[in-house]
DNA sequence: ATGGCGATTCTCT
DNA sequence: GAGAATCGCCATG
């Protein structure tokens, strides 16, 4: 038998084609990849978000708008939906297919290569508070909007094979309070006691994985 | 041309 | 927990 290094290879473009909650669960535990000419930083998703426009009021494509920003979340799933956040890049995959404007929002990862890059460009020796938030690990790991509409399935920027988690928290969403009822869907997702989690929530189910 | 505002973060109290 | 920073996007006129 061949010995193939599997620690950094891309997943394949099938991946992404899954109903949203199920790839916002799926994506835990995957690791999240990016080259740069400084070197590699990669890292375990340990919290993910589900957006499913047109019909969630919380989300950017809601009622179907579409413009120069949500226009790639119209394409198909696996591109990478960047977008700026105050000063902060934030980043999502696309799900739902083409025409069907659906996203999760990668909201955390736990550092699994380049740490001491995260810690040059974070400007911070710590290690939990790096890239315990949507904008600090963009940050961390130099993703900006020069990755809007990059496919994930390759350099610079790709998902790769992680672990499997044992239990997976499920609870409301961060940061939409002005969103109507949407406000109460149970679509954010994270692995159960990761300390890289942005924020203590109440889980409202925890889902255990065989 | 302009004004409101946000899927955030940091630094205080 | 509150307030500021700070800036691009997008809807209006």
């Amino acid at each position: 038998m061949e010995n193939i290094n599997t620690e950094f290879s891309p997943l394949e473009l099938d991946f992404f084609e899954q109903p949203t909650i199920s790839l916002a669960k799926s994506l835990l535990g995957c690791q999240l990849v990016k080259w740069t000419k400084e070197g590699i930083t990669a890292g375990y998703i340990v919290e993910t978000e589900a957006y499913k426009g047109p019909d969630d009021r919380a989300a950017h494509s809601f009622n179907l708008r579409r413009t120069a920003r949500t226009e790639v979340m119209y394409h198909r799933s696996g591109l990478a939906y960047t977008y700026q956040m105050h000063t902060h890049c934030l980043f999502n995959v696309v799900s739902g297919g083409e025409g069907k404007p659906e996203a999760v929002l990668i909201r955390a990862i736990h550092p699994s290569a380049g740490i001491e890059l995260m810690q040059l460009r974070r400007h911070s020796q710590q290690s939990v508070n790096l890239t315990n938030g949507p904008g600090k690990f963009t940050k961390a790991m130099h993703i900006t909007m020069e990755d809007y509409g990059h496919l994930l399935t390759s350099s610079p920027l790709y998902i790769a094979a992680g672990y499997k988690p044992k239990s997976i928290s499920i609870g409301k969403r961060i940061g939409i309070d002005n969103s109507g009822e949407a406000v109460e869907y149970p679509w954010r997702f994270w692995i159960t006691g990761n300390k890289y989690v942005s924020r203590h929530q109440k889980a409202e189910r925890i889902e255990t994985i065989e």
